[in-house]
DNA sequence: CTATAATGTGAATATATATTCACATAGGAT
DNA sequence: ATCCTATGTGAATATATATTCACATTATAG
């Protein structure tokens, strides 16, 4: 018999173990099975800490969701220069992407989207908080003077998404033979050129 | 009893039904029940057709990037200006992407990615081949002059997809209520101001 | 017109997975 | 130390789906 633990405990290793098989191996790869295997209890059990599946994969999804809008607060805390700060960003997600390389998988996966309404409306608000997130950071580089005033922050934001989703794709595609570093670099380039204040 | 058709009829039937679940409802609703309900036969007569379900998916994967290609080719074949050819196909695929609106969800399905190496390898090679042949158009605007010459054609290719992948997904995600058309204009602005060539 | 091959049918089979439940046991509160 | 509650277990249940197969029927070549 596995050792007892609080289910405080329990829920966080649940979590973290479905949290390594979806960023591995995708959604369907979270099966009960596997992931009490890996905890090391018996399927059944992990019923004791979650009422159903869902829940699990709706703890992992925010997971990640918490994970991306520490990246965009942090980086607003840590660079003044608010280009030089969203160029952080990208670099995070492209590590993120490179760390958990199902990402696109889940967030574009059927049992987010069809099969559970609630995390559906909780990923858009997740994509949401992170967009609005960026925005702040994208005005106050256009308050400073570093960033074009005549563009909405907002459209900004949504193209921030471009830079590196295009390559998650193809790296994700190319069993990580794509050169994901290379490719961001080169869109970064052009992009803050266009983004930046022209004096 | 369902009138008999010859099988190559019947094979086009089936992966048009296949397409119209997938593309409206995602991977997982195409299940052999269903299409075999549309079609308005038993699912064990799909067999007669196809050896099993991957093969059916792979033809529905593969009209799909047939259509990408063909806009491509089109595009170029219409438009003097590559510049505006490029515009063009932008146009093209946002129209697609908004009558298919669960393409996303196909490329990254894991049906495509894990359970079937083939149809990844050959989405792998589908999406090369659209951004070879975009690369052509983006080639053939440097030596006329419309785009600069100081870019890789390649590179530009694989940006052109980030002007309407995250649209997409937001399109995807509010249920149709993120204005793509709005969000992609923008977008193009900048992105053609900033591969033009500087005069 | 008939024989044969191609296509359609319904039932059976196989498999994978989530979930429930009665029972077992450990560990902390008293 | 004992009781009680929280947690763990194994077996059973439910469901969804793909696939196979023996048999039926249609179309068509000869």
């Amino acid at each position: 018999m596995a050792e007892k633990k609080r289910t405080e405990i329990r829920r966080e290793e649940i979590i973290l173990a479905a949290l390594t098989l979806v960023a591995n191996q995708g959604v369907k790869s979270m099966t009960v099975e596997r992931i009490s295997s890996i905890v090391g209890i018996v399927p059944s059990a992990l019923y004791r800490h979650f009422t159903n599946k869902s829940e699990i994969l709706e703890s992992v999804v925010g997971l990640i969701g918490e994970r991306m809008r520490n990246n965009a607060i942090e980086v607003n805390k840590e660079n003044s220069n608010s280009l030089y700060a969203i160029r952080k960003l990208l670099m995070r997600q492209v590590q993120l992407i490179m760390e958990f390389s199902a990402i696109p998988q889940i967030l574009f996966s059927e049992e987010v989207y069809r099969e559970n309404p609630t995390l559906k409306a909780k990923l858009f608000q997740m994509i949401n908080t992170f967009l609005s997130e960026l925005s702040t950071i994208v005005k106050r580089g256009q308050q400073q003077g570093y960033i074009r005033p005549d563009m909405d922050a907002w459209n900004i934001a949504v193209m921030f998404l471009g830079l590196f989703q295009p390559s998650a794709f193809l790296y994700h595609l190319s069993d990580g033979k794509f050169d994901i570093v290379k490719q961001v670099d080169t869109t970064w380039k052009m992009f803050s050129k266009a983004i930046q204040h022209q004096t």
